[in-house]
DNA sequence: CAGATGGGTCAACGGCTGTAGAGTGAATCG
DNA sequence: CGATTCACTCTACAGCCGTTGACCCATCTG
């Protein structure tokens, strides 16, 4: 693929076929979905052998494991307040989903509705473990109900920006989606049957 | 399949048999995906022959052509008002997917990810002609934005519940999704930048 | 009743798929 | 340096898929 293959040991091999591997699962994956996308496929885009992925990862449900994965980190997420969530998740999202290794997330959105792992994954490692963090931020009652819907709203946001390529969501800017958005997750946030913390009860008073 | 397959004219074995497919190509594609459908699994759940499949819908996407659709009323939306547009819309959701002939809509939605097909239809006549209809009932600045945003919600809603069945979400009862969601759709029809009509009943005297 | 029509079945083809096993040659090591 | 390891390739298998064409036989038509 690059230019010398000679000069190189054993391992330093083994580590860049198997890099080039699992970059171009992740983009098949991420394009065509799982079941368009054929070991032969992946193997011609690596360069390499199809036995070799066989060799590398066990099977095609092996690779898709190591291929498909949230890259996003749950730190920041977390570390945010009831109040700077909603500008905090969005960012996350955007800048995941733009960023420079966005292929094995979508690989697993796009394999969400129809990979049954996939689906798994998305609902259990993302959304639900995300909700049990997220939920500690949210006071009052359907706290967690509340912080799935925070999921579902992303999650709809992302599938119609980068995946269904919906036209207006897709070329919107990052300030119009902030500016829109972010009232929407503040909805969920602080729900009408809540007041807004303890304090007064919404007159202009505002305070960072 | 049922009692007498005697005492049937032509033409009526002929919609029966039709209705049949379609029916098992339905299921089959909200359950289990365009490409792990195969024509002999809808033959055997019809109760005929493979090669009849084809001899009515062609192809296999010809049959998922006709299988999947979005199968609520568009009529609904478009004759809601700016005010009545959240629970309406809502309601039109849940109806769709906890109705009887839910299937070819599960099917369309299962699919939008992974078949080109489905994922152009979702958009084009979902998503985007809805949209346009929807546009109509907003007033203020980025009304196409905002239509096809609440489209994304409203579509992140029905995936987390019906088909990745998030736990909250897909446990969670009408009134409840109701009350919490539709503060959510109304931070998009009314947004914090347009001031909702002629204030009526909110707290007093609102500026920016 | 005899021929035409067409819904339905049967068997098969060609292609593509994931996967396995034997083999090769260069890097590794005693 | 000789033996061994191991990343890699080649070839092939077995199975499943969409699709097709020939063939039945009950229904329709004159």
């Amino acid at each position: 693929m690059t230019a010398d293959d000679e000069s190189l040991t054993r391992s330093e091999r083994r580590r860049r076929s198997d890099a080039a591997i699992l970059k171009a699962a992740e983009q098949l994956f991420a394009e065509v979905g799982f079941e368009r996308t054929t070991i032969r496929a992946v193997a011609a885009r690596a360069g390499i052998d199809p036995a070799l992925v066989m060799q590398h990862y066990g099977s095609k449900q092996g690779l898709f494991a190591a291929a498909a994965r949230w890259t996003g980190d749950h730190q920041r997420i977390l570390s945010a307040t009831s109040d700077s969530f909603p500008r905090v998740a969005l960012d996350d999202l955007l800048e995941l989903f733009e960023g420079g290794d966005r292929e094995a997330a979508v690989a697993l959105l796009r394999n969400c509705l129809t990979h049954p792992g996939a689906g798994r994954q998305l609902r259990d490692e993302v959304l639900c473990e995300r909700t049990a963090a997220v939920r500690a931020l949210l006071v009052g009652p359907d706290a967690e109900l509340r912080a799935e819907l925070l999921g579902a709203c992303l999650l709809g946001l992302g599938l119609t920006r980068y995946l269904l390529e919906v036209p207006a969501v897709a070329a919107a800017g990052h300030d119009d989606l902030h500016r829109l958005m972010e009232p929407v997750l503040r909805a969920l946030v602080d729900p009408p049957s809540v007041q807004p913390p303890p304090a007064a009860d919404q007159p202009p008073a505002q305070q960072d």
